[in-house]
RNA sequence: GCGCCCGUAGCUCAGCGGAUCAGAGUAUUGGCCUCCGAAGCCAAGGGUCGUGGGUUCGAAUCCCGCCGGGCGCGCCA
């Protein structure tokens, strides 16, 4: 029987190998590669290149003579020295196939980081001001920070999806006063408007409604709690469209009537962090790495914002987070010292790295061949609601999380709303729907498959589907460390194209009961592990389509 | 001006703590359904990896300069 673990074995038969050779350097850290050219095995390693230096020995003689130690087994082939001194590995087609049998064996958990216990992590993502809809940023941030706090519970983390709500303040005052503004008949631009009021036409909507329930328009605060409450309604409908939910609704005024603002000032001032000057108080973020200090009660007595912001923070070390992932867009990316450097100010014990941020660049929309401006306050700007109305969730997830965070994004409209069958989530979608209706055509009984003499998957679209299936698990750890889930959009969208590849040039349901059992075992193992890594970015798995 | 990020095929983008990548999709062109779903497959053309240096046995990947683009540089949030 093969081992369940080819590349813990091939470790193993590595380092004794260098022992064996190189006492002195034996130790030497071992990085075992999935070469990217089927023709260079199952796993390569570099080992004799980054010892080469140090030893003063010709690498690739002493790639041969490690590589001459190792003999072929029941596990691997013997392995072979390529290029400037690469030792490649490869497996026996039984020993490669076995992740086969182990997909359907851990099923929905297989990719999973199994026993691993991470800890509790929160992700704080959209965050979104309840003064106006959500828009294709927010969408972005959605998709992205959900995706990742899969990624992360996949790896063993206890995972918080948190959503910070900015109630108080200017933003909120500033909405009100527009609702207010357009209940009494005026519009933007005309004489009496607020100073930079909300323009958008669902500003109307919230005063026609405000109206209609018999509001009190002079009571401002009533406005505002109306506005509010709305637009919370409608954001929260948004998000559940979107398939996304948190756990935690963070409002922001609540920081202050518990007097955690106040608190974070009183703990800067008694730590001698903090000096007056023109009439204010300043922080000496400087001591932190910012580039000036940076004020922390204005002239007028009033807070700044990142005071507030700081005390949030406090609440995240105190709730038992010590690891805590900011989604935010790059426009913030000036904060990030700041809070960092407040967090210092406290000498509470908080790392200097803490939080971690995960910034995205911003989203373009194209339409007509013209850019769609962004913004709030012009309030002409395209709202997540528009984009799941026009190309369906699933497609606007998979599109949105289908790139690195940092890379600037552009939406084309037209093309999403002309051509959503280009869209790759498609492509993944039916390779799923593909081996279901296999299955539905066979229709004999699964329980045969686990006992499939997966041996007979020798051939080279078998391989290559096979190798790719074994990478599944390594791909979600590196995604989840490097915050990076386009990488999960990806590797999709490779076992997929290569199911499809195999579907076309071999035929599952042959007349060899033996051989068809064993490509029904394989095409069962895709489709578990297509519809684990759509489940990660909250993409479902349709059967037909 | 300063800080961070980004320049890879016509277009949208992967690859970037060196070596075993010049790559994917799309678009263009040509093939493949009497046979498990053609929303698919196979094949072809298409790029001095912005540019100029540097380090190395080896650079799309690391370092520096320049050019081009994005975002920040408030007693706004």
């Amino acid at each position: 029987m093969a081992v369940d673990d080819p590349r813990a074995h091939i470790e193993q038969a590595l380092r004794k190998a260098l022992r064996q050779l190189v006492p002195a350097s034996a130790e030497a850290p071992l990085v075992l590669e999935r070469p990217k050219q089927a023709g260079h095995g199952d796993f390569s390693s570099n080992v004799a290149l980054q010892l080469a230096k140090t030893l003063k020995r010709n690498p690739r003689e002493l790639a041969q003579a490690i590589a001459a130690c190792i003999e072929a087994g029941e596990t691997i082939e013997k392995p072979e020295v390529a290029g400037p001194g690469f030792i490649n590995f490869r497996l026996r087609s039984a020993t490669r196939s076995g992740v086969v049998r182990q997909v359907l064996e851990a099923g929905a958990r297989y990719g999973r980081a199994a026993g691993r216990r991470g800890g509790k992590v929160q992700v704080e993502f959209v965050s979104a001001n309840p003064t106006g809809p959500l828009h294709v940023g927010h969408g972005r941030q959605a998709a992205l920070g959900d995706a990742l706090s899969a990624l992360l519970e996949a790896q063993g983390y206890e995972v918080t999806r948190e959503f910070y709500y900015n109630d108080a303040g200017a933003q909120i005052e500033k909405l009100a006063r527009s609702v207010q503004a357009r209940a009494r008949g005026l519009r933007p631009g005309d004489p009496g408007w607020p100073e930079e009021g909300y323009a958008g036409e669902y500003i109307e909507e919230i005063a026609r409604a405000f109206v209609a329930a018999r509001g009190e328009l002079a009571d401002l605060e009533a406005v505002r709690r109306f506005a509010v409450a709305s637009l919370r309604r409608e954001q929260d409908a948004d998000l559940q469209a979107f398939g996304v939910r948190f756990d935690v609704y963070y409002l922001e005024s609540s920081l202050y009537t518990e007097g955690r603002v106040d608190e974070v000032v009183r703990r800067w001032t008694g730590n001698g962090k903090t000096y007056e000057k023109d009439g204010a108080l300043w922080l000496r973020t400087t001591l932190y790495g910012d580039d000036k200090d940076r004020v922390v009660r204005k002239s007028d007595g009033g807070y700044t914002y990142f005071v507030p912001d700081v005390a949030y923070h406090v609440t995240k070390w105190d709730r038992g987070f010590r690891k805590v992932i900011n989604v935010q867009g790059t426009d913030h990316h000036s904060t990030i010292t700041r809070v960092r450097a407040g967090l210092q100010a406290l000498d509470a014990g908080i790392p200097p790295g803490y939080p971690d941020y995960l910034l995205h660049s911003l989203v373009k929309v194209m339409r007509g061949g013209a850019e769609v401006k962004i913004s709030k306050r012009a309030g002409s700007y395209v709202t997540v609601r528009d984009l799941i109305d026009w190309v369906g969730r699933d497609a606007v997830r998979f599109f949105l999380v289908s790139r690195k965070a940092d890379s600037e994004f552009v939406f084309d409209i037209d093309l999403a709303l002309q051509r959503t069958e280009d869209n790759p989530v498609y492509y993944v979608q039916y390779a799923h729907a593909r081996v279901c209706s296999v299955f539905a055509q066979w229709g004999g009984d699964a329980a045969c498959l686990p006992g499939a003499d997966l041996a007979l998957l020798a051939g080279e679209r078998e391989t290559a589907l096979v190798r790719r299936l074994a990478e599944f698990p390594e791909t979600l750890a590196a995604a989840a460390a490097e915050l990076a889930p386009h990488a999960v959009a990806f590797y999709l969208r490779s076992l997929a194209g290569e199911f499809h590849s195999y579907y076309n040039a071999e035929r599952i349901l042959v007349d060899d009961e033996a051989l068809r059992t064993a490509r029904l075992a394989l095409c069962a193992a895709v489709r578990q592990t297509l519809a684990n890594g759509l489940s990660l970015l909250g993409v479902s798995a349709p059967e037909k389509m």
